[in-house]
RNA sequence: UGGGGCGUCGCCAAGUGGCAAGGCAGCGGGUUUUGAUCCCGCCAUUCGGAGGUUCGAAUCCUCCCGCCCCAGCCA
């Protein structure tokens, strides 16, 4: 990672930092909670942060934000360590857990409470929002607020040895109720939760808040660069106070950037787990979904979300990234990494009337790079073509088989429609056809080339595959900004075809291999359903098409 | 109408007083056994608006406009 990267606001600010002596070795971290999966919004983060550890020779931590165990689960840590690692990063050291330092705050809460910085609070929740005021109207003491040092402590030893229910009682920070920034009006530092947590059971029924943890889990690892997005920019003063006024080992510092934001899909964590739960998709990792694991499973490689994030850029300024952009990273990296094969999505007979025995091919597995090697294919008699790329008739525009016309088939010979014969209901299904050339690679002698190339399958060694043909999951560009984001669906995002022939080599396929099926687009082996016997791709996304765009 | 941010090409985004990078999208043209790729060219006299400072401003100052975030015992 030492090419020119494009300059940002947080790499000019390191290398100030790291020039003027204030910080001599960057760390990081992404911190997610684990309470759901990773999407292309974490992948953003987890580039920044891994890749500004990278680029100036610091370190970078994975560190569970685990502070509210009924929302998170064992489930999220794992998946979340995978596509940490599958996106092509390490973790300095072992995975860290917020929970891990449980003991420490309890202990700096104590010092706050010593330093009349704290108070426990007994006011109820419909109460303290009542005294919190409002955005324009500044708020009220707690009743609760004056309460003598020995008492606060006794009650909050209490709240510790699990003497109270659930939200009977809170610790605040004692600062500022007037504040004109929310976030300092007594936040609450620890809240009564008899829940058994994933890491550590039931040794707390009370959980600090992010507030209270986040920076100083940051000054307890010696982050000096604690990366989040700018919903968290008003807390910063509250991160700082925490900061001041414990006796922490270290001084981290907390900078804001806007988080990644994807047209035509959304990053609600909610909404996300609306669309599992609600089966309109099949998992957390259908090839639909925005998730590191849908992603993943769709053939977007790790390499060309990389990219993106980078191209992406990091700035302060909200907004839509459009997918194309993203869609380009993934086409620009499949085409320089996919081997060619061929697939026929709608097979449609073909008979080569005077192809008198079978040929062997020998077709280059990428156009531009030898290194891909080649792959021997049998064209005989009996072909499968694309529906598609045949007419009987057809206008110049038309580069593909047509009676009386001409057309390669990929690798192979040049052919000229004869005839076709059609069903009851008029549905072409077989199509004659003789070859003009007899070998490979040559044009026709009499000078008439071919109008162009389409792909073909033997009949006699396809393969029949199921293609799983998927599109946006959304129909609008921001779905998150309708009402409801689910009567936005993209009602065509999945079409699946059954009876797809694919040339014979593709059985050994491995899953995650990704194909480009030419002409078609880029098609993954599918990671969980694809076998020798039953193959299954899945379309990453198709080839560019200037064409059909203008010509329908 | 309190506080905090942000406004540079359709979408991202460099630029930090010296005369508007780049990517995506789009539009022309060329090459091509993928209507793909690749190649070439075009695409902001202008930086939300209006004033001001300066020899000179997207960059400094003033005012105005627009958008985002904050009233969880979520993160």
């Amino acid at each position: 990672m030492s090419a020119a990267l494009r300059s940002n606001f947080l790499r000019t600010q390191i290398q100030a930092d790291l020039e003027s002596g204030s910080v001599s070795t960057v760390v990081t971290r992404f911190p997610p909670e684990p309470n759901g999966y990773l999407h292309i919004g974490h992948a953003k983060s987890i580039t920044v942060n891994f890749g500004l550890a990278d680029q100036f020779g610091g370190r970078c931590h994975l560190r569970f934000d685990d502070t509210n165990p009924e929302k998170e689960s064992q489930e999220f840590i794992n998946s979340i360590q995978e596509d940490v690692r599958w996106l092509g990063y390490q973790w300095d050291g072992e995975v860290r857990y917020a929970s891990s330092y449980f003991e420490q705050f309890f202990e700096w809460a104590l010092h706050l409470i010593d330093a009349s910085l704290a108070y426990v609070c007994d006011l109820s929740a419909e109460e303290a929002r009542s005294y919190r005021g409002t955005l324009t109207e500044p708020g009220q003491d707690s009743p609760y607020r004056n309460r003598p040092i020995e008492v606060n402590r006794e009650l909050f030893m209490q709240m510790r040895n699990g003497d109270f229910a659930d939200g009977e009682r809170v610790l605040r920070a004692k600062i500022d109720m007037a504040s004109s920034n929310m976030n300092l009006r007594d936040p609450i530092l620890y809240r009564i939760r008899h829940a058994t947590h994933h890491q550590t059971g039931n040794q707390w029924p009370i959980y600090p808040t992010y507030d209270f943890a986040h920076g100083q889990e940051d000054a307890i690892e010696g982050v000096t660069h604690s990366i989040c997005t700018l919903e968290f920019e008003d807390h910063r003063p509250l991160y700082d106070w925490f900061i001041e006024h414990l006796p922490v080992p270290h001084r981290p510092r907390q900078i804001e950037f806007a988080r990644l934001n994807t047209s035509y899909t959304i990053t609600s964590k909610r909404k996300l787990k609306q669309l599992v739960d609600e089966n309109i998709v099949t998992g957390w990792d259908d090839p639909r979904m925005p998730t590191i694991a849908g992603l993943r499973r769709r053939g977007y490689p790790a390499a060309a979300i990389r990219h993106f994030c980078e191209e992406v850029g990091t700035s302060r300024s909200d907004g839509t990234v459009d997918v194309a952009m993203l869609e380009s990273a993934v086409r620009d990296h499949l085409n320089q990494h996919a081997p060619r094969a061929m697939c026929v999505m709608q097979p449609l007979r073909l008979t080569l009337t005077n192809l008198a025995e079978s040929l062997v091919l020998t077709v280059p597995n990428h156009p531009a790079n030898p290194e891909f090697g080649s792959r021997e294919l049998v064209m005989g008699s009996e072909l499968y073509i694309d529906q598609a790329d045949f007419r009987e008739e057809a206008n110049k525009q038309f580069k593909r088989l047509v009676l009386g016309k001409r057309v390669r088939l990929r690798g192979g010979l040049v052919i000229e429609g004869e005839s076709c014969e059609k069903d009851a209901d008029g549905n072409v299904v077989h199509v004659l056809a003789r070859c003009v050339t007899s070998v490979p690679g040559t044009d026709p002698e009499d000078g008439v080339k071919p109008k162009g190339v389409i792909q073909w399958v033997s009949a006699d060694e396809g393969l029949a595959a199921t293609i799983r043909r998927y599109d946006r999951l959304f129909a609008v560009a921001e779905p998150s900004r309708e009402e409801d984001a689910l009567a936005a669906l993209n009602a065509q995002s999945l079409e699946v075809i059954e009876g797809a022939m694919v040339e014979p080599g593709l059985s050994e396929a491995e899953p995650e291999q990704v194909f480009q099926f030419e002409r078609e687009g880029y098609f993954v082996a599918d990671r969980y359903d694809h076998t020798a016997e039953a193959p299954v791709f899945n379309l990453t996304i198709g080839l560019r098409d200037t064409w059909s765009a203008t010509h329908g």
